[in-house]
RNA sequence: GGCGCUAUCGUCUAGCCUGGUCUAGGACAUCAGCUUCUCAAGCUGGGUACACCGGUUCAAAUCCGGUUAGCGCUACCA
């Protein structure tokens, strides 16, 4: 039975890197028909924090990650401390005392070659002359990263290791202690990093970092796993959109590549777009909801959720993300529009009152409001006055909208309705 | 400094294992054009890459060696 491991450490949020790495194996997991174990590092009392952990485990449950269990290294001190002691018995590890008498007990490393086979970067090779003496247990009792990590990974029966490139170091060093302890080697895979688009390290000054980040600035978690996954992983036929369902049957961890990626936040707004095309209207809904409200376009309880829903297909399309929503059709919920002045300078400057009243009245002469009816109407109308049909569209989008852009005029109109629309234009009717 | 990883368009990649079909394919971005209404989308077209040097071979993006560059690790952090 494969299982696997995600390992974060709530000293942060959960970041894009952990997101991938968590990413890699859940869906390795599945597509081993295998175990994803969630194990929470918190061996650092000091810079761990409970919000750091809440906010790991709502984005891996956001980006769809679920676990099959989860364990706290907080709670398993005493395990470490007793693997350790073994190894103090059996003469694989000594004793130092601090200047101020606390005891440390630290791992002999003895002379020899270290190899790993690497599922992603084949053989790799290390001189244990290069690594200095491993410290197990602290002086303060706690254990240390890498003596944790290899007596959880051995007591968790973890299969295979998949982590950061930044852990291979790391490996040889574990490889030593499982042989110490006299537990089987797992396998190892060691993704590439995500750098920032400066090179070096993502971070908070190239761009948001933290996955929590990008669900605050309105990307699905379904574009977010399938950006992620390009980032690394080709499905093949030069294919860039890919669910996670069909991911889990293509995904081979052979095939992933060997080279760092940087993060790129215009193909991720392109992927996001993509998926913000055919997403469920009602479960757009339900997210530009809280948004609306927040910004005192509607009331909580006192909305009309078809009518939302009707919007919210009309916007979708043309969304790079959710959060777009809000602004691009305040004017569908708004009492009294701001129009835009450049706007207003642009296409309302001169006076269109005589065109105004004429498409209102042949509007209001229609027998079905309905979108098909109000083009026919606005075209008779611009072919009665002998203009072109933009020089109409344009000052009644803004004197509707208060904007230059936005969904197809007549749909416009026909969502306003009547009144809305003729009261809008009203204001650009100058009264005889 | 030491150790390690990596190296195809600006970016993500396909191809590399099993050399010839690659005058290197796709996507994002970009530029130009089309699109009875803007924006978005869509469509058409353009430019842009095998890091460098040497070797093996009839033939190398593909195999080998070196150089260079980038990145990572080098903590009683994880």
């Amino acid at each position: 039975m494969v299982r696997v491991r995600f390992a974060p450490s709530p000293t942060g949020y959960l970041h894009i890197g952990g997101g991938r790495t968590a990413l890699f194996n859940w869906l390795f997991a599945r597509s081993q028909n295998g175990q994803f174990v969630l194990r929470i590092e918190d061996t650092d009392q000091e810079r761990s924090k409970p919000e750091f952990l809440d906010e790991i485990l709502f984005s891996l449950k956001w980006l769809g990650f679920n676990w099959d269990e989860v364990y706290y290294q907080s709670q398993r001190f005493p395990i470490y401390r007793e693997h350790a002691e073994r190894l103090l018995k059996e003469g694989k590890a000594y004793i130092e005392k601090s200047p101020s008498g606390k005891e440390a007990i630290i791992y002999k490393v003895t002379p020899q070659k270290i190899t790993m086979q690497d599922l992603i970067r084949g053989r790799i090779e290390f001189d244990a002359k290069d690594i200095k003496d491993q410290v197990l247990i602290k002086s303060d009792g706690t254990p240390t990263y890498n003596f944790a990590c290899v007596v959880d990974d051995a007591g968790m029966n973890i299969t295979h290791v998949i982590r950061g490139d930044d852990h291979i170091s790391n490996t040889p060093k574990q490889i030593l202690i499982y042989e110490a302890l006299g537990f089987k080697v797992p396998d190892f895979a060691h993704l590439p990093l995500i750098m920032g688009a400066e090179g070096g390290r993502l971070s908070k000054r190239t761009g948001a970092t933290a996955i929590s980040d990008y669900r605050k600035m309105g990307y699905l978690p379904e574009a977010l796993v399938n950006y992620l996954l390009l980032l690394s992983w080709a499905p093949g036929g030069d294919r860039e959109l890919i669910g996670i369902n069909e991911a889990i049957k293509l995904f081979d961890i052979k095939n992933v590549n060997k080279t760092a990626a940087t993060f790129n936040l215009k193909k991720l707004q392109w992927v996001n777009n993509q998926y913000l095309k055919n997403a469920d209207p009602e479960k757009l809904a339900d997210e530009v909801i809280p948004m609306l409200v927040e910004k005192n376009l509607i009331e909580i309880d006192n909305f009309d959720r078809n009518y939302l829903v009707s919007l919210v297909k009309l916007f979708r399309e043309r969304l790079t993300t959710v959060n777009d929503f809000p602004d691009w059709a305040d004017f569908f919920f708004l009492k009294e529009i701001q129009v835009d002045p450049v706007a207003r300078d642009k296409h309302l400057a001169q006076d269109l009152s005589k065109e105004f009243s004429l498409f209102i009245k042949r509007r209001d002469a229609l027998e079905k409001f309905e979108i098909a009816e109000i083009e026919c109407a606005f075209r008779e109308v611009v072919k009665e006055l002998g203009v072109e049909a933009k020089v109409l569209i344009h000052p009644i989008r803004v004197a509707l909208t208060g904007k230059t852009i936005g969904p197809g005029l007549f749909e416009v109109i026909y969502y306003l309705g009547k009144e809305r629309t003729k009261e809008r234009l009203g204001r650009f009717i100058k009264k005889e």
